[in-house]
RNA sequence: GGGCGCGUGGCUCAGCGGUAGAGCAUUCGCUUCACACGCGAGGGGUCGGUGGUUCGAUUCCACCCGCGCCCACCA
């Protein structure tokens, strides 16, 4: 630090440090990642990409923010960093917002239009335009987005290399996506299958398990007779009486004593008169309503087990909009011993809704006597799909998915060699796991997503060929199956007999996601940087999706590179507003992130992030804010008193500045153990702890001296000993606060500090020639003694500079006697002794007695 | 029903087998030459409850209560 250059604003102040830093940053390429280095000197991250069609709120300032704090860490640690940034474009909320925004709907069988322009304005009707054309829109209207997204990420202070984003939707990752799923397809993972499927009617989807929720809803029992030819009725309890024409059995538990009779025999379904079968399954639970239900294709999702177990037939009435279909009784699988009744019943149903038919139905029952008693209502739980407005319902489809049921075992075990920070969110992920019911349904009835690159045959009668797909070479990747046509082929011959037709699906959002790494890392176009930065080392994410982004990503990974995708997971909290719930947008009680920076200064907003514990929720609290502000404050005048006297300098001898580094030079080791193990917080609080005890304590003490009251030496000693905590403080604030400590590093050192070394305990020592354990106790005893000189003048309402005299106990005395003058000098105590008294007694040399 | 987390001063949270901590808020005092966006000091808690282990428990164990989240085949 010799020949220091040091050039010291009037009046330091944090206005303004974002935008003249960020602009440096930018500029000097500050984080850009090095691509020529060993995967072993690099540290990747996965990071998560924030959905573009809606805004970015105080949980993602939250969560990025400790993601970053890591990756200044490890980039100061010397790792080269990759960090890139992604956008999930993909999916429903972009396709919502683009229908309104627009006024457009997607229709796939239209050809492309290359010279299609949207309206100004959107008109009254939509307009039907293409796939290519919709996610065109789709594309251009993201692009504004994702900029104002980056503004605030740059705002923020992210350390991430802006010359690498991605978008879920970009061709990058429709490419990354197509060639996983034609890898899977051709292993025999991916397959496509006609089942039973959640199916949100609103959507008309698909939908995964993973994208449940459940909701609480109002419902009510019906006790409801079905008869029997020789015999009393059976009653059933159900709560969804408009699911009688779709019965296909009743069911009851194999040791119920009470059905056990009837077990082989048939009974008639109410109104439609249909003869069912009685059937026994563990399934049952004696203990539900009457003990016996009744097995509708399909209800919930136990029918789906029954149906399947029991091989049943089905007889299905929901449409995939949710509305009833129309039936003809006593048409194959429709029969009836009394048609007439039947239709005359079920045509009160045909075309309505769930609900509108649950109404209607209760009513022909409570006429034709079939309901006993009145419903009663109850609450209880319905799946719904997670974006979803109305219950979800089962509906047999033609969908793809990937195989995982059959991996759960190695899905546990990559789960256990996953290091989970916290470790307790390790129990989420195999929670998940162990509850997994069934294949990933990863194929959408929607528009703006990746599609599936197949086509299928189309026979001479114009059936289509589901069994054989047409799949493109993976060089042709990506493709539309919509616009794009099969090798072999011509545009012609789509939707033609002995023609082919293009898979009409796209890609659920997750199982682009799933890919992220593979997407950033640009595993199929640059397989060189691939290698140099997968598995990555960091996935951070928010506890809500382990179940979805974090355990898809670890599925794709075993199945692609039979390795974990990264070696740690750091989990954090949701920002919960004061009444303990979670912020969100639907809930109004969000703050817009821009604001607050601009408000409390984006390190000011950094300190209060990082102040959480990983993983855990946290409240949103301007007051942390503040107190970060007031700290970033403290650090511009701290540094100024430390460097605007920094001559002379020379050898740090004293034992209070010897005391005060070696003290430091702990706080680093322990700093740099609790960062490599994602304990951010405990670091700042920490660091944060020692920097106020530094300026109130420390520099108090050594202000006379470095004034020059006393020695050259002594003078210099201090100065250097200031220099040397600067440095280091400024450094394990760097990763925290980015633009003050930024700020006050430009005003004496060369380069960035967030390029420059993370600090250690040997070179804080190695300044004084080593840990010196004398002299840590000289700087603690006699910073005590300064307190307590402290509030003794506070008691007696005496101001700190009220001259004194002392008397101190001798052990104290004695440890304190190598920094007395600076203790005299600080405390403003004439004279001072020994004695025999508790801690210290004063005599004041004013006029008031003491 | 299963799992996980949490319950510490008015608020937000640390901590932890050995006589309770921080910040905010509050009260009192200080125009101290880095900082009034400042400085110093004080008051304030039987660490959710009950048992147990221990010389000693807020800290470990068991059970219970409350809050939150995740999961579950919720007829």
């Amino acid at each position: 630090m010799d020949g220091l250059q040091i050039s010291l604003p009037d009046k330091p102040a944090l206005e303004g440090l974002e935008a003249k830093w960020m602009a440096r940053w930018d500029a000097e390429g500050t984080y850009r990642f090095d691509r020529d280095h060993a995967r072993a000197e690099v540290f990747s991250i996965d990071t998560p990409p924030p959905t573009v069609s809606g805004s970015l709120h105080v949980g993602h300032v939250f969560s990025f923010t400790h993601t970053d704090v890591i990756a200044r860490f490890q980039r100061m640690r010397g790792k080269v960093v990759f960090y890139p940034m992604g956008w999930d474009d993909n999916g429903l909320p972009t396709e919502r917002r683009v229908q309104n925004y627009y006024g457009v709907r997607c229709d796939p069988s239209l050809p492309y239009d290359p010279s299609f322009q949207p309206p100004e304005k959107p008109g009254k009707h939509p307009i039907s335009i293409s796939r290519p054309n919709f996610i065109e829109l789709c594309a251009r209207l993201t692009v504004e987005d994702e900029q104002a997204f980056e503004a605030l990420w740059r705002h923020l202070g992210l350390s991430v290399d802006w010359s690498r984003t991605y978008a879920t939707i970009g061709k990058k990752a429709q490419k990354v996506s197509q060639t996983a799923f034609l890898r899977l397809l051709e292993r025999g993972i991916a397959y496509q299958l006609e089942a039973p499927t959640l199916w949100d009617v609103d959507f008309r989807s698909a939908v995964a398990q993973a994208e449940l929720e459940d909701r609480e809803q109002d419902a009510a029992y019906h006790r409801i007779k079905f008869a029997r030819t020789n015999g009393p009725a059976v009653e059933i309890e159900t709560t969804r009486p408009e699911l009688i024409p779709a019965c296909v059995a009743l069911v009851a538990h194999p040791d119920d004593e009470r059905y056990q009779p009837l077990f082989g025999s048939e009974v008639y379904s109410p109104l439609f008169q249909v003869p069912v079968p009685v059937k026994a399954h563990a399934l049952a639970d004696p203990e539900k309503g009457s003990g016996i239900a009744m097995i509708c294709t399909f209800g919930d999702l136990t029918d789906v087990t029954w149906w399947r177990e029991l091989s049943l037939p089905v007889r299905a009435i929901v449409m995939p909009n949710g509305a009833f279909r129309a039936v003809t009784w006593d048409s194959p699988g429709w029969e009836s011993r009394d048609a007439a009744h039947a239709q005359a019943a079920y045509d009160h149903l045909a075309n309505l809704s769930a609900v509108k038919a649950r109404v209607r139905i209760v009513e022909l029952l409570r006429d034709s006597g079939d309901l006993v008693g009145e419903p009663r209502p109850i609450k209880h739980l319905v799946k719904f799909y997670e974006k979803g407005d109305r219950p979800l319902e089962i509906i047999t489809s033609r969908q793809w998915f990937i195989k995982t049921m059959e991996f759960r075992g190695a899905l546990l075990e990559r789960g256990k060699q996953l290091r989970w920070h916290p470790e307790y969110m390790r129990h989420r992920y195999e929670n998940w796991v162990n509850g997994l019911a069934g294949d990933w349904c990863i194929s959408r009835q929607r528009f703006f997503g990746v599609p599936f690159p197949v086509w299928y045959p189309v026979h001479a009668d114009g059936s289509t060929d589901h069994a054989h797909p047409i799949v493109p070479d993976e060089s042709r990747l990506p493709i539309d199956p919509s616009t794009d046509v099969p090798d072999g082929y011509t545009h012609a011959q789509r939707n033609q007999p002995n023609g082919f037709v293009g898979d009409p699906d796209v890609m659920d959002t997750w199982a682009t996601s799933s890919l992220t790494p593979q997407i950033a890392g640009d595993w199929l176009d640059d397989p060189d940087l691939f290698a140099r930065v997968f598995p990555m080392d960091l996935r951070p994410q928010a506890h809500d999706i382990i179940r979805t982004w974090l355990f898809s990503t670890v599925l794709r990974s075993h199945l692609e590179h039979d390795s974990l995708p990264w070696a740690n997971a750091a989990i954090s909290g949701w920002v919960l507003d004061p009444d303990r719930k979670k912020m969100s947008k639907s809930k109004g009680n969000v703050v817009t992130p821009m604001a607050l920076l601009e408000e409390h200064g984006s390190d000011g907003v950094r300190y209060w992030a990082t102040s959480a514990r990983p993983g855990t929720d946290t409240a949103f609290e301007p007051g942390q804010m503040k107190v970060g502000r007031r700290l970033a404050i403290k650090l511009l005048n701290a540094a100024k008193f430390a460097l605007m006297q920094a001559e002379p300098r020379g050898p740090i001898i004293e034992p209070l500045d010897r005391g005060m580094l070696t003290s430091l030079s702990s706080l680093v080791k322990d700093a740099t153990e609790k960062l490599e193990s994602y304990d951010y917080a405990w670091v700042l609080t920490q660091t944060e702890s020692f920097f106020w005890s530094f300026c109130d304590d420390y520099l108090e003490l050594v202000k006379s001296r470095r004034y020059g009251d006393f020695t050259p030496q002594g003078a210099a000693s201090a100065n250097s000993a200031m220099l040397v905590a600067l440095s280091t403080l400024l450094r394990l604030f760097a990763p925290y606060l980015p633009f003050v400590t930024e700020e006050v590093w430009s005003w004496w050192r060369e380069g960035s500090v967030h390029r420059a070394p993370w600090p250690t305990p040997e070179e804080v020592v190695a300044e004084i020639g080593g840990a010196d354990v004398n002299a840590d106790p000289v700087f603690v005893v006699t910073k005590d003694a300064l307190r307590a000189v402290r509030r003794v003048k506070a008691l007696h309402k005496r101001a700190i500079k009220t001259p004194a005299t002392a008397v101190l106990e001798k052990v104290r005395f004695e440890k304190m006697q190598p920094a007395m003058r600076d203790f005299q000098a600080a405390a403003h105590i004439r004279s001072l002794s020994f004695g025999d008294v508790q801690e210290l007694e004063l005599t004041f040399l004013d006029d008031s007695p003491a």
